[in-house]
RNA sequence: CGGAGCGUAGCGCAGCCUGGUAGCGCAUCUGCUUUGGGAGCAGAGGGUCGCGUGUUCAAAUCACGCCGCUCCGACCA
């Protein structure tokens, strides 16, 4: 059987690669670490934000933009904060070139008096101008984000899922009150498992982070874990109650209605460009990426099958109608995103170009097809009957009736799908540590999902001790789930009382 | 930065051990044929063999150094 791509998943890692490269989302730059967004991977990204920031407005947000330099003196301000940025943070210290001994460099006449940190993220500078923007309770709660490129001075870069830059929203807002804080967090957190879910087709585990991974600086950090196919979490998205850290440290206060002093509460969260490779790694199959249709760049392809012959311009004048009927219909609320692909190459060439690039609906006119008024199609999400490909025919207008109607079922069995598989994954009962070794036995290359633990949430030395036998094993504890049971067993690791059950696995 | 592996055409690879001046498949270009679907035939273009130094009459091949990539650790949205 031939199948689109060189490698299957089997490979699972060379698979994500070829994905990333044959779908044409995106290649590595001669940067190291950083890559180049081509058009279809920057499609999918405009369709993640477009939707995602109607959703940040409509919790009441308003976007606006910080310098991506950083004061070195403002990131130093709170020290959780720093240590846990320090070791990764791109420093610009001159600002101008010059040619000394036929080499251009730095010059050192132009060494800046205070250096400038690329941000890693934004909380400082975005905190320094709440200290300014924020005098009264009325000021509260201040609701901000702003998309933005970030830089992290990562070890070891992966397209989409870890790159030194990369892309994403971050959200900063003040509170008055605690409690308005936390209550801005989990919604964050839930504007995101619901986009995850919806619009990405990606079942995803809202929950709880674990003092040891906690955002540097944050009293309480949220994620949504998704599962890959690899069995592996993906941290898609986080959100943290910061408490008074920064307003502290940086001195957000204002005024509350008796005429006190207090410091503001502020929350951040974000999500990236790694939810791509979240996407990929998700609903990617043999024959490439399958997109899901609410972020697919084109939804519905239309392959003109040309052969130079008088018949082609009947065709095209078919393919052009169809296209123009198919832009009329609206799916997800939107226009639907239909394309005619007259590039100039083998019309075999474009279909196998759609199918790894993952277009949700690729449809193929031939002669015949224009003739009778017919469509003929595949379905990406269920490309195959066994190994041969699929194709469907069908009446121009019942295709074009029931358009909107596939979509949406595409969207829905790829969530369907993805969602069997991380339930199916998640392992209960477990309750010593031998059945944790035992359950995550085997090689790298053998699946493993989750086991869901109970524990008595340790915290300080006696957490590290856990930290680091899980490392051993190449575990994480991804994050306490939001919904808990009534009643725990024993702590699997201190055999004390149980309080809470947490997610343990292999993570990216 | 530590351990392992790898750098030869856009992609995937062979050649390296046993030095003789570069090859295969796919892709690209041209022509002819074909045409309900990843076509056939013929021809063509494309490589300072990661970089540098050395050994040699001669280096993709041997030696040394460097750089880069991938995987595994530390780090991580």
């Amino acid at each position: 059987m031939q199948r689109a791509l060189p490698v299957d998943r089997s490979r699972f890692a060379d698979w994500y690669q070829a994905v990333v490269r044959d779908a044409d989302m995106a290649e590595t730059s001669p940067v190291r670490g950083a890559m180049v967004i081509k058009p279809w991977g920057w499609g999918v990204w405009e369709q993640i934000q477009a939707e995602l920031d109607r959703r940040i407005k409509a919790t009441g947000h308003e976007n606006c933009y910080f310098p991506m330099f950083i004061p070195l003196s403002f990131i130093a301000r709170e020290a959780e904060h720093v240590e846990g940025f320090a070791k990764e943070m791109a420093v610009v210290t001159h600002h101008r070139l010059k040619t000394i001994d036929g080499k251009l460099q730095p010059d050192p006449a132009a060494k800046l008096e205070e250096p400038l940190i690329v941000r890693p993220t934004s909380e400082t500078i975005i905190g320094d101008a709440f200290s300014r923007w924020i005098k009264s309770h009325r000021d509260l709660p201040m609701l901000l984000n702003q998309w933005a490129n970030v830089v992290r001075w990562e070890m070891r870069p992966r397209l989409f899922l870890r790159t030194t830059e990369f892309l994403w929203q971050e959200g900063h807002t003040a509170h008055a009150g605690a409690e308005d804080a936390m209550e801005e967090t989990r919604r964050m957190l839930e504007v995101y498992r619901v986009f995850a879910e919806e619009v990405l087709a990606m079942p995803v585990i809202a929950g709880e982070k674990p003092e040891n991974e906690r955002f540097p600086g944050a009293v309480n950090t949220w994620s949504i874990e998704a599962m890959m196919q690899d069995g592996k979490a993906l941290q898609a998205g986080t959100s943290h109650f910061l408490g008074t850290h920064f307003a502290e440290a940086q001195n957000i206060r204002f005024q509350d209605d008796s005429g006190g002093m207090e410091f503001c509460n502020t929350t951040s969260w974000g999500v990236s460009t790694r939810l791509i490779g979240g996407v990929i790694m998700t609903h990617g199959d043999d024959d490439g990426l399958r997109l899901p249709p609410a972020i697919a760049p084109r939804q519905v392809v239309v392959v003109p099958m040309l052969r130079d012959k008088p018949e082609d311009a009947d065709v095209l004048k078919f393919c052009e109608a169809l296209v123009a009927d198919l832009s009329k219909e609206h799916v997800f609320g939107q226009q639907l995103r239909a394309f005619l692909d007259t590039k100039k190459i083998k019309s075999a060439e474009k279909r196998w170009n759609w199918v790894r690039r993952g277009a949700p609906i690729i449809i193929e006119i031939g002669p015949r097809d224009a003739a009778s008024g017919q469509v003929t199609y595949m379905r990406r999400d269920a490309l195959r009957d066994g190994d041969k490909v699929k194709s469907i025919a069908k009446p121009r207008q019942d295709f074009l009736e029931g358009v909107v109607q596939l979509l949406a079922e595409i969207q829905a069995g790829l969530y369907a799908e993805a969602k069997a598989r991380l339930d199916g994954n998640i392992k209960s009962g477990v309750t010593d540590w031998a059945g944790v070794e035992d359950y995550f036995a085997g090689d790298e290359e053998t699946f493993k999902g989750w086991l869901r633990v109970s524990w008595s949430r340790p915290a300080g030395a006696e957490l590290d001790a856990i930290d680091t036998r899980l490392k051993a094993l190449k575990l994480t504890i991804r994050n306490a789930p939001l919904d808990q049971p009534r009643e725990f067993a024993p702590c699997l690791f201190t055999g004390m009382p149980g309080v809470e059950e947490i997610l343990i696995g292999r993570a990216y």
